[in-house]
DNA sequence: CCCGGATGCTTGACCGAGCAACGATCGAAG
DNA sequence: CTTCGATCGTTGCTCGGTCAAGCATCCGGG
């Protein structure tokens, strides 16, 4: 530790816990919207968009896995429960025979066609109803900032510099 | 429906996806910190926390759970395991018998003294060293009224307002 | 060519959280 | 006082996720 603890000064405080208990609300109720619109998860949701905006329909596990910062098996997992659900199609590599690409079928293009407009106004009317351009920006640049600065480093070193 | 669909704009999307991305990957990191450090899941470490705010260093279970966006049983689960460790210690309600407060041990206090410190440099070099006090002002807002938008309407019914 | 370490995906064991259901208790209405 | 609906906390079930181990494959050094 480098010295005395610097604690959150109350405004701090107050933006904190206000931001971890909305982002934990808005994500449930998204879910919950989500799951009850369309029977997907947030997750098999999202994996179904980043398949639908990749080349060819398709990304392999690995890519998917960096994508949406979960673990491979989480990836697997998914993916399999969207293949049971005709969604997702596994197609092997062939410049690498351990991959496995997974690739979005027509019925996941409908499903994800037909999942989106809820799910965006459901957006629309939690988040950014609340936000006018300026604060759409500004989020932007400002969690820009702090993702890039927790997944490149991705160890907790960092979180307490020694002296520096 | 309302009408037709008001996708994201790219600025929007971008915001969106960067405030997701970073949010799950500061969490993660600060569970791996907590769990590490002090053997404690934020969960937990939460629990302990608003215990320790609390008059007389106790909570019932049903404003642990209203305070933390969390449900009854789990609830019930984390206070379960934090009994089993030592930290809290279950009291029945005089007034009401069929309610149970959760007290804070001496050990939790004792835990939570201990496991604080690295917690708040963790926020601090994850969070709020990429922010002015503007953005954090700014934020608390912000996240202040989407909360508003969320927990006191928690149906989803108002997701998508029939006209107005 | 062969071998050893690294990488990619999967699987098994485990854990934490939510939902639904339950028994116990409260409180108000008759 | 009795009764009925609502509320409190707990529990069974299931789901989704991580971690660690495993097998197959790749790739660079001898």
């Amino acid at each position: 530790m480098a010295g005395p603890t610097r604690w959150l000064t109350p405004e701090e405080q107050a933006a904190w816990r206000a931001y971890l208990g909305s982002t934990r609300l808005l994500v449930h109720a998204l879910d919950r919207q989500l799951e009850a619109d369309a029977g997907l998860s947030f997750t098999e949701y999202e994996t179904l968009v980043r398949l639908s905006e990749a080349p060819g329909r398709r990304l392999r596990m690995r890519d998917l896995a960096g994508a949406s910062a979960a673990t491979r098996s989480g990836v697997t997992r998914t993916v399999t429960r969207l293949e049971r659900a005709g969604l997702v199609r596994r197609v092997e590599c062939e410049q690498d025979r351990r991959g496995m690409h997974a690739e979005l079928t027509d019925a996941g293009a409908a499903a994800l066609a037909a999942a989106a407009p809820g799910h965006v106004a459901s957006v629309r009317a939690h988040l950014f109803d609340h936000l006018d351009p300026a604060d759409v920006g500004r989020l932007r640049e400002l969690f820009g900032r702090i993702r890039d600065g927790l997944d490149v480093t991705g160890e907790g070193a960092q979180a307490v510099p020694p002296a520096a």
